[in-house]
DNA sequence: AATTATCAATCGTTCCATGGATTAAATGAC
DNA sequence: GTCATTTAATCCATGGAACGATTGATAATT
């Protein structure tokens, strides 16, 4: 949990120099809050984030150069555990969506009310993530969206359901790239047997070649049904 | 948007007899609302769903037979437009993450006050997601834990970053199933042009053979370099 | 400026292994 | 009696390895 006994430290990056000034204003006004660095430039920002390892980094989204998801990506890359709240002048769902994914813990519009932001630090530094209702709603329309993409390719008309459990077990191996002679080895049958189930499987799927069918396979959320003889290998 | 003229209609799914009868109640407390059906059984809630297509859904995940997750599900194949509110009596991240992504629009506990289901039926009936904070922040537990063990994949020691701009295109055709001669025709080079590429990619990724190439490929966040033959066959 | 080295991209030939199509058939379970 | 599972034998196409070799672009060296 946080220590109350210490002041937060906090980081800020935006380009516009005068929400910069304007934020480092605020934030100086809470006595718990300490800020170690304020820069326009991202990498300028990600030296400083190594020097003084900030607890939290508020950081504009939209900046020339570097912009602020690659900027997470490369506070990732440097394996330091910030936290980084992102300030962004639009609530787009598909950058909300980006920046959460990349590990953003907080998401605050800077048409909101300038307490939202000290919300946000204190949200953050306890741990939780910060994302108001509106900015969740927009994350969800995005993310549910591509949930719904995605469920659509592996429902409908779905040859994957046609195959038996044998031709299902072939087809497991098959998708781990493994050959004939191997796949006969690991279900200690013959290899002719294994011909005549990936004949089958082609013939069901509607494919003629094996890369083919894995594809299928991969693009509509193929499943393996029996796992069992995987558990019992790595037994 | 909401018409207010009209009372929202709220169907309950709860198999616990007690929690049915005590939401029934404080929902029918207020004017604005509708109870349409309250049932125990999850397929039974699904035919209510047909027949009276209710604005909210409150439903319990943990149902024996028939979980709150598969009814998610199946109402969604069913191409009603219903805004699904789950309640549950844990906080489970995982839970939670697999009942948003299959599209619900609430989440709300058990162990909640209960104006804060009154809350979530109103924000939902207003279009918005509703998630407390506690939820959403163990939603992207989940979430970008998920996200982060993806980019690990795709990142570190990333084999696909050494193929040519040439032979990223070869790869990109054969993670389309193609075969040598197809690949010949489509770059305007010879077959044997198109297997010497080949065997180098092989090397590069250290497999030996295109279905363990194109796995490799897919599971490495290959992205095809130039897309710019394809739109150009486009036009 | 001339050279050397490196590397991407191209093509060819040979040769063998593997993949895949086809046809046919036996067994056992439901 | 249908269907899943198994095996076999034949045959051809495709995939892939191995070795060699040319061109052009780029960079480094002299």
């Amino acid at each position: 949990m946080r220590d109350f006994t210490k002041k937060l430290r906090v980081l800020l990056i935006d380009d516009n120099a005068n929400h910069l000034r304007g934020i480092k204003e605020l934030i100086s006004l809470e006595t718990s809050y300490n800020v170690v660095g304020a820069t326009r430039n991202a990498n300028l920002g990600l030296s400083l984030i190594k020097k003084y390892r900030p607890d939290i980094v508020l950081m504009d989204v939209n900046m020339p150069e570097k912009d602020g998801l690659q900027t997470i990506q490369s506070i990732n890359k440097l394996g330091i555990s910030t936290n980084v709240v992102i300030l962004s002048g639009y609530d787009d769902s598909d950058l909300i969506y980006r920046a959460m994914k990349l590990g953003a813990r907080g998401y605050v519009l800077k048409t909101m009310a300038s307490s939202k932001l000290i919300d946000a630090i204190e949200t953050v530094a306890d741990g939780k993530i910060y994302l108001p209702s509106v900015l969740t709603t927009r994350f969800f329309e995005y993310f549910q969206n591509a949930a719904k993409e995605e469920s659509k390719v592996s429902a409908g008309e779905n040859l994957l359901t046609t195959l038996t459990g044998r031709e299902n077990e072939v087809l497991d191996l098959l998708t781990q790239g493994i050959n004939y002679k191997s796949i006969a080895q690991k279900l200690i049958i013959s290899e002719t047997t294994v011909k005549t189930h990936v004949n089958n499987i082609f013939q069901k799927l509607q494919v003629n070649d094996r890369t083919n069918a894995v594809l299928y396979a991969l693009t509509h959320g193929f499943k393996p049904s029996s796992t069992m003889q995987q558990e019992m290998a790595a037994a």
